[in-house]
DNA sequence: CAGTTTAACATGTATGCACAAGTAATTTTA
DNA sequence: TAAAATTACTTGTGCATACATGTTAAACTG
């Protein structure tokens, strides 16, 4: 330290910190010398040196760790905080939703964020807009749930330009393929579908017809957990007990279906349906046809939605943890934030949905 | 100084003072008092006081002159349309809420704004807080829900806040009764209800047990149309046909109160129920009770929600333009935004929600 | 040896004191 | 009366001390 002597201590600490790190004597996230020992190596009080590193950490040159000490910032990848986390959805469930925006919002609240919030209905065009937009927008971080996430993307740029950018995000209830070491909070719809058509096996039953929708990830994911539980026990896998449907088709096919197979006297034990609305249908299908639930054949739903309890009776379903997704995926991001480089172990999350038994489902 | 206790002096020093200059309370240019001043009048040290101000000064919402004092600084100066709407909303109703938030979206996002949502819980200190935040983001409009519409608010300050910066503001599906002549976009309860109300005196029904929220505003006003449809045909007022509930009491009371009036044998030939999740629960209470809807009683809910058509017997009910709130509300906002001095007439929209008649009513 | 406790050390908050230096109004002085 | 000195304020710099709180690694324990 070989300043003027007409500046004040603290500046002159200030211009010698700032030397060593302009000239790379000190490097990006090494740590300096405490505040003590800065104090008693310099004959200062710590409360001047600590006034010399708040400044210089306002400025951006370092950064403070209550506990661990004080570490050389990387100036290349400092950008200004907005405080705002986007949040992208796509086509809404109702009943999903809005939870799942409740849990994200209150971890995010509770650390200062606020959510920008978008839908895309589904639509990848929008998708592209509201990421562009985000990008605009200098948010501090994103939350997205992708769209057709079974489908093929050209959106993959946009997440590229994110990672130049220094801005995390995490994707939400699903992923596109060509991303899967991307960070992601997700659920495991395969165990999920796993657990039920087991759960259905052990009651006896063998004709089992599986309803899955073909154009999201989820769908495919839950088809594989029918089939892994029908080979489990030595069912050969019959694609005539399988629906397929797309969200266009999803009001009518899935029923439609149903009521052909009862018309041509397809032997049917149970039906496990890709979600509760679903469920609701062809529990309705059956009994406008005469047949019983659970008694002559067993339903099962998905999502333990308001579907699954208003239904005459109660539907054998799968839980989803609405805000436990939310909030794990607002946190994970929390994470990102504070440490840029997280590895890739840690950024996945996968949560393990629950079987929920209710009245729907007996033994043959 | 009336902050939570858990936080440091200097950090409640902060919002303190941020308050006051958010508020208009400290005006641009405008000292304020000396660190020894403040030091003495808060029984804090210098260097406590001294701190926050620092802090102040970094975020520019004063600026320090050497041997002068402290002055606010004019932070309207540095204004920019940030493109980012807030919108606050209360106590989820899962079914209302996400198309609500859709309707706003559809009409803010086709002229490239963005919304920013946080969601109060129906709790009067976050709407505080988040309404500061509001403030302190730079937002370009407001559209809020008022938390516990019908009780007393202290948040008005907030609101005048708002004005004072110009930024316009849009009440969202109720209002304060202390700001009825501000902007709103609301539904006509009392319409709603007296149509259903007349529709049950129409069909010859006499004894009409009406269930309301006693805590919102939608629940007055939805008793106030059930009164004057039985008035209008000379039916005396009953208070023994009024059941009022709580958020709180709402999953047991309204039902509870019903099985006792059958065990009690009160004459019961209609229900008009506050929505249709309270209609949903009587209508199981009188199925178990043996009570066959509509044939014995008619039974009606409000909201035109999945409680309606997941009903076996499906609910006559009211519809909930939820997509037309929300949009005419950004429409509303987004008007003011263009053109700033608006007369009271053209700010105040009322929709009047129709009717939807489906199977839970029969004649007399 | 895995799990817990402890001690050492980091930053964070808060107070007290002393004096430096800039500003502005009042008082004194030539 | 005009210039200079004084005085009473303001913010700025600096030191000593104390305890709170978070982190980490070494020591201890079952």
């Amino acid at each position: 330290m070989h300043k003027d002597s007409n500046q004040t201590k603290y500046s002159m600490l200030i211009s010698y910190l700032k030397e060593e790190i302009l000239l790379g004597r000190i490097k990006p996230g090494e740590q300096i010398p405490s505040e003590n020992t800065l104090a008693k190596k310099l004959s200062l009080s710590r409360h001047t040196v600590r006034k010399a590193i708040s400044m210089l950490a306002n400025e951006g040159y370092v950064y403070t760790e209550h506990g661990r000490g004080t570490y050389c910032a990387d100036r290349n990848k400092t950008r200004v905080e907005t405080k705002n986390i986007g949040v992208i959805t796509t086509y809404i469930s109702e009943y999903i939703f809005p939870r799942v925006v409740q849990g994200i919002d209150r971890v995010l609240s509770e650390n200062g964020y606020s959510i920008i919030l978008k839908n895309t209905g589904n639509n990848t065009e929008k998708e592209s807009a509201y990421l562009e937009e985000m990008l605009e927008k200098n948010i501090d971080g994103l939350i997205i749930e992708p769209t057709k996430s079974a489908m093929y993307t050209n959106n993959l740029k946009y997440y590229e330009a994110l990672e130049n950018h220094g801005i995390p995000y995490v994707f939400i209830h699903g992923y596109y393929q060509k991303m899967e070491d991307k960070p992601q909070v997700i659920l495991d719809d395969e165990a999920g579908m796993y657990s039920v058509a087991s759960y259905l096996t052990e009651l006896g039953h063998r004709e089992i017809i599986g309803i899955f929708k073909a154009d999201d990830i989820q769908g495919i994911n839950r088809h594989k957990g029918y089939a892994r539980a029908l080979a489990r026990i030595g069912i050969p896998y019959n694609p005539d007990n399988v629906i397929w449907f797309y969200t266009e088709d999803r009001a009518v096919k899935p029923a439609a279906t149903i009521r052909t197979m009862l018309e041509n006297k397809h032997g049917i034990d149970a039906v496990a349906c890709y979600n509760d609305e679903i469920a609701f249908k062809v529990y309705e299908t059956l009994r406008d046809f005469g047949v019983r639930v659970p008694e002559d054949v067993s339903v099962t739903g998905y999502d333990d939605s308001y579907f699954s309890s208003n239904c005459p009776v109660k539907l054998t379903t799968v839980n989803h943890p609405k805000d436990m997704l939310g909030e794990a995926a607002a946190r994970l991001l929390l994470e990102m934030m504070k440490n840029p480089a997280m590895g890739r172990e840690q950024t996945r999350k996968v949560i393990v949905p629950e079987l929920v038994v209710k009245d729907s489902c007996a033994k043959k």
